[in-house]
Order: C-alpha cells, then sequence, then structure tokens
DNA sequence: TCGGTTCTCCATCATTTGTTGGAATCGATA
DNA sequence: TATCGATTCCAACAAATGATGGAGAACCGA
C-alpha cells in the first residue's frame, strides 16, 4: 500500500504532485511563513481549495517537502556511499563534493529547505526532523572516520558537518555569493568545488595520515 | 548629528533602543515573515502603537536591525584585523576563529540573522544589504589572501566565505548539532573551535606554502 | 445510461496582521 | 499653573491569510 507520498512522487504529473513540487520550490524560497497557500495554488494554477483537498494544512504540506527531501538526500548519500566503497580517503572525498555538489546545484531550493529547516523555529511547525544526524552519520561511517554507525566520536560528527555545512553554504548562497566572485554559474560551481576540495582534503587526509 | 540609530545605540535603555534589541531577537529567531510587530511589542511590553511611533514601518524596523549587525561585524572584523597584524598567517586563523566564535557564540541571534539575509527572499523587504563583500573583502586581506582590497581573485574570495560560512553555520546550528555531538554548551564551543582549525589552518598554510 | 466516487471551484468565515487616528499622559518650561 | 511637545495607549480598519461547506464537473465501472 503506497503512502501518499510515494504516491505522489510515483506519477509527478498528479495534483497532488505538482503541488507539492510548486510547494517546495516557494519554500525554499521565502520560508514557512513566507509562503501563503494562495501563493502556492496560483503557481499550480489551482483554486486554493484544491490544495487543501489534497494536502490538508499547510503544515502537513510543508511536513511532507521536507519528508520527501529527507528521502531524496538519503538516497544521495546511499549512491555516493556506494560510488566510494574500498576507494582511498582523498578521492571518497573528491567523489563525494562533486555529486553532492551536483545534485544540490541541480535543485537550488534544496540547500534553502535544508537551512532554513536548521534555523527552523516557525511559531507554526514543530521542529520537523530533516534526519540530519542519520545523514552524518552514514557520511562519517563512509568516509571511514568512523566504524560503528552507532558510535560516532563528537569530533568526527563536527568535522563531518563542516563539509556537509560547506557544501549546502555554497549551493543556498549561490544568488549572494556569485556576485561577490565575479563569475558566471558555471564557473561558479568550477571555484566552490575547487575551493571545497582544497579546504578539506588536505585536512581529512591528514587525519588518515595522523589521527 | 547623530542617526536614529546610533542614538538608540547611545542610549541602550532608550524605548527605540529597546525595541530594536527585542526586533533582533525575534528576527533572528523566526525571520522576517515569522515575526508580526505584535510579538515585538509584546516582548518590550509596550503597546503595538508605540513601536511604530518609534520604528515607522516594520520593514524600517528590520532594515534598523540588518544595519546595526553589519557595524557590528564590521568594527568585529577590524578588532581582529587590529589583533593579528603582522602575525604568520596560522597564528592569524587561530585568532580570528577564536574571537569570531567568541562573538557569535555571545550574540547566538546575530548568525541566525546573517544566515536568514542569505537565504533572504522575502516578499515584503527588498533584499538588504549585509555588506558581505565588504567584510569578506575586509577578512581576505587580514588573511593576506590578497594585497589589494579592490581587486580579490574569485578563489581567495571563495576561501574566505568557506572559513565564514564554517563559523556562521556552527554558532547558527547549535541547537541542531549539538544534540548531535552529544555534548554541553561549553563543549559545543570547544569541538567547534578544534574543529574550524583543525580542518582551516591546514588548508591555509599549505597556501601560502605553495601559492 | 446510471450511480457513485473523485476531483475542482466559488463563496465565505474567522482570525491574524500591518498600520493609523485620536485621546490621554507625562515632563519640562514659561 | 498653563502650555506645549513628546510619548504612550486604546480602538479601530482594511487587507491578507488559513481554512471549510457545498455545488457542480469529470471520471469510471456496471
Amino acid at each position: 500500500m503506497p503512502s501518499r507520498l510515494e504516491k505522489a512522487r510515483q506519477d509527478p504529473d498528479s495534483m497532488k504532485a505538482r503541488i507539492l513540487d510548486a510547494a517546495r520550490r516557494l519554500f525554499g524560497e521565502y520560508g514557512f511563513s513566507g509562503v501563503t497557500t494562495r501563493m502556492i495554488a496560483k503557481t499550480v494554477g489551482i483554486d486554493i481549495s484544491t490544495l487543501y483537498y489534497h494536502w490538508g494544512e499547510k503544515k502537513d504540506l510543508y511536513e511532507a517537502v521536507i519528508t520527501d527531501l529527507s528521502d531524496e538526500i538519503r538516497a544521495k548519500l546511499r549512491h555516493i556511499e556506494s560510488l566510494v566503497r574500498g576507494q582511498p580517503l582523498a578521492h571518497r572525498l573528491e567523489v563525494a563534493i562533486e555529486v553532492m555538489c551536483d545534485y544540490l546545484f541541480e535543485r537550488p531550493e534544496a540547500s534553502n529547505l535544508i537551512l532554513l529547516a536548521y534555523l527552523g523555529k516557525s511559531r507554526d511547525v514543530t521542529e520537523i526532523d530533516l534526519r540530519l544526524k542519520e545523514h552524518i552519520a552514514n557520511i562519517a561511517v563512509a568516509m571511514g572516520l568512523a566504524l560503528d554507525r552507532t558510535n560516532i566520536p563528537a569530533r568526527a560528527n563536527a568535522r563531518v558537518l563542516a563539509v556537509w555545512n560547506s557544501v549546502i553554504n555554497f549551493t543556498a548562497g549561490e544568488h549572494l555569493f556569485r556576485p561577490m566572485l565575479n563569475v558566471d554559474h558555471a564557473e561558479y560551481i568550477a571555484v566552490v568545488k575547487e575551493t571545497l576540495k582544497f579546504i578539506l582534503i588536505p585536512a581529512f587526509t591528514r587525519t588518515a595520515a595522523a589521527p
């Protein structure tokens, strides 16, 4: 029995899916409080009550957006893990940076949603679990910073978070950072990847040599 | 002739200053759209029209908060620059991380405001200049990554941004990250500082050796 | 074609929100 | 004390917003 969310994802032309998609982009751009149900309905080109018919409260729609995103991220991380398994650490990092950057630059709303969920305190929405802890643990294990997924030292987690945050920030902040760097979109992606590798790889490969 | 903002800062007990202060904390917590003028007034313990009497539109109050923050950051960066001038790069970085972390951990709303201004697209507020470009250029020069403040290569700017973002993120995301690391507040600060130094210093000191 | 289910829209409601007018109050000064 | 400006609050308004009830349209199997 497929869940509502799965059902919506199964048929991307279904009304449920179209609403979810528009909501994702708008919530990513303006945040939960900055988006009205009327804005979403208008974007989809439907009446507001059709939106309520499919998704119920605004809060529920927002939660579906976050849950959807979290699933997507988990799948992407699994994919990365499968790509780099058994490779040396420097290579693992390089691939991870490449793949995550490509993924996030293709979906600019994703990193925004993640950052907004960090800051998160909304008067209306009880904190929604992005399952960040799980994601970070997966990365830590994939990077070889920890062996046991259930017991990861604070330092290892903090280092993974630093990597994760760097990627998220550069993708979420492109509209602000790119004019500062005076480059076009493609160049921006290149500079970001280079910068991330430049900073992260030496730090972590040194760790491996002298833990 | 002191500006309204300067006047408010001069006497921190003045009504204008108290409103500005409450607004800063609330905007930092909930974002522009997530805060109502009534919330601010209630926090200060005044009637809503008193707020309008002193600050006019909600948008103007928000802009004052951002301008105020930007001034504060600029002063802090100048202070750091004066502390590290002439020191070797590794030491400059270490001091910068220490001082910026201390500053931001003392004012948790500051990093939130900065991040929210990154994502920034609000329906009501035209993008407000945090003067990030200026701040980043100052850091680049202070760190010795560029000699000429007016012409900083994209790579240097990107590297400074990476540092800046890392600090901002760890302070803004404490409420989310700290449970993941399973440490208390003091330990969190220590782990963050250590992690930042661990990651950033090797990267940048290597640069200095091989530009 | 019929009957029922699913879907979509129109009209509407109660509440929230930004904002303002005006009256009352306070403090200094003539 | 009378006066005047600065400050504060009460009351209210228009618009925006989250949410719903109900009427019709579209679809689908019998």
